[in-house]
DNA sequence: CCCTAAATCAACG
DNA sequence: CGTTGATTTAGGG
């Protein structure tokens, strides 16, 4: 089994350009700071993000031509020492703006927060490197024989353990549904922006999954999913390579503060389960009907799915893949620059047709 | 395809 | 540094 990774990388490819606007990083930087020179703005941003740190000054433009066109931003007094003046965010607009400016805060953290998850991932990918390495120095395995502890990787604590229990892991995946824990008036705000975010970046209908939200009633995806045991058996099988025609997705999940997302390649606009299975067709009614929101009876993944080459099955997991101790194609250690904005590990990973070269 | 927002380029004080 | 205009680019409808 091999997974293959959706972006090609290439060997040179410089830290990411973060995914906000100048608009939102002067602000960022005006709100956190009050006031700001404009190269104090300049170095607020490029000590947070290394894609601003290069030689190149033409984003310095973009921010100073940003300040004077977006009224947002209010000129202050001649700054203390030499250069220019002191900026601020406007203060007549904090009225209904309070909204979306809580909106982008949370942006703001989610993404730094998704970095270091990230940072994580890569230190435990490395180990898992080096453990391998050194393994395969000492002892020769044979491919038939894998161990089948019966390792309980349920709710993938933070950055410990690294299971080789591929079968475990991957029932680990799917169905476990994050805690259905309730917290309070604020996090049904937050689902709803989130919502907001999904109808901005997807290009589907989402009329359907609008209130999947509002029931908090055990509603929450996958109940209806496999028991554990044939899940087991079944990821089992799928990992033996018995069950063929089989992709498995990984999707990360975030973590628990946002239990009710999952986050795909986009993990700014944290996408709720429900519609990551149903819009990607993983499950199909047998009765083509999907309306009515909420009558996911059906568990086994009959679903042929639009993807790849006729009607394969369709997993969907939440475990990364390279806690399945599953090599990546690529095989390149990142640098520490690209660990910042590197999609590498944000992404869906697709595996695996045994016999095709199917792509994603 | 057109439309908009954002990014980029560029000239000037 | 700060304004301003022109041009290009990215995404959505």
């Amino acid at each position: 089994m091999w997974l293959k990774s959706k972006t090609n990388h290439r060997k040179t490819s410089r830290p990411k350009k973060p995914p906000f606007t100048y608009t939102e990083l002067i602000e960022y930087a005006l709100e956190d700071k009050g006031e700001l020179t404009v190269s104090g703005i300049y170095q607020w941003i490029s000590d947070r993000f290394p894609y601003y740190k290069s030689n190149d000054d033409r984003w310095k433009n973009s921010v100073r031509h940003n300040l004077s066109i977006n009224p947002h931003f209010r000129k202050g007094v001649k700054a203390p020492q030499g250069a220019g003046h002191l900026w601020a965010i406007s203060s007549g607009d904090s009225a209904e703006n309070v909204l979306a400016w809580e909106h982008k805060k949370q942006r703001l953290d989610l993404f730094f927060k998704m970095e270091s998850i990230n940072r994580e991932r890569i230190q435990q990918h490395q180990q898992q490197q080096q453990l391998q390495q050194h393994q395969q120095q000492h002892q020769q395995h044979s491919p038939q024989q894998k161990q089948h502890s019966a390792a309980q990787q349920q709710h993938m604590p933070q950055a410990s353990s690294c299971m080789y229990d591929e079968a475990a892991v991957a029932v680990a995946t799917l169905t476990q549904e994050m805690m259905q824990t309730n917290s309070g008036g604020g996090s049904t705000e937050t689902s709803q922006q989130q919502q907001q975010q999904q109808q901005h970046h997807h290009h589907h209908s989402h009329q359907n999954h609008q209130n999947h939200n509002q029931h908090h009633q055990r509603l929450l995806p996958f109940n209806d999913l496999l028991s554990d045991d044939e899940l087991r058996k079944t990821a089992g099988q799928i990992l033996n390579g018995i069950h063929r025609e089989v992709e498995v997705q990984s999707v990360n999940s975030i973590i628990s503060t946002y239990h009710d997302v999952l986050l795909d390649n986009d993990y700014l606009n944290p996408i709720h389960k429900d519609v990551v299975v149903t819009e990607s067709v993983l499950r199909q009614q047998h009765g083509t009907n999907l309306g009515g929101g909420n009558n996911n009876q059906n568990n086994q993944m009959g679903g042929n799915s639009h993807m790849g080459g006729g009607n394969s099955q369709y997993y969907i997991t939440e475990i990364d893949p390279m806690e399945l101790g599953i090599q990546m194609s690529h095989q390149v250690e990142p640098s520490e620059e690209e660990v910042l904005f590197s999609d590498e590990f944000n992404l869906n990973y697709f595996g695996y047709n045994p016999g095709s070269d199917i792509v994603a």
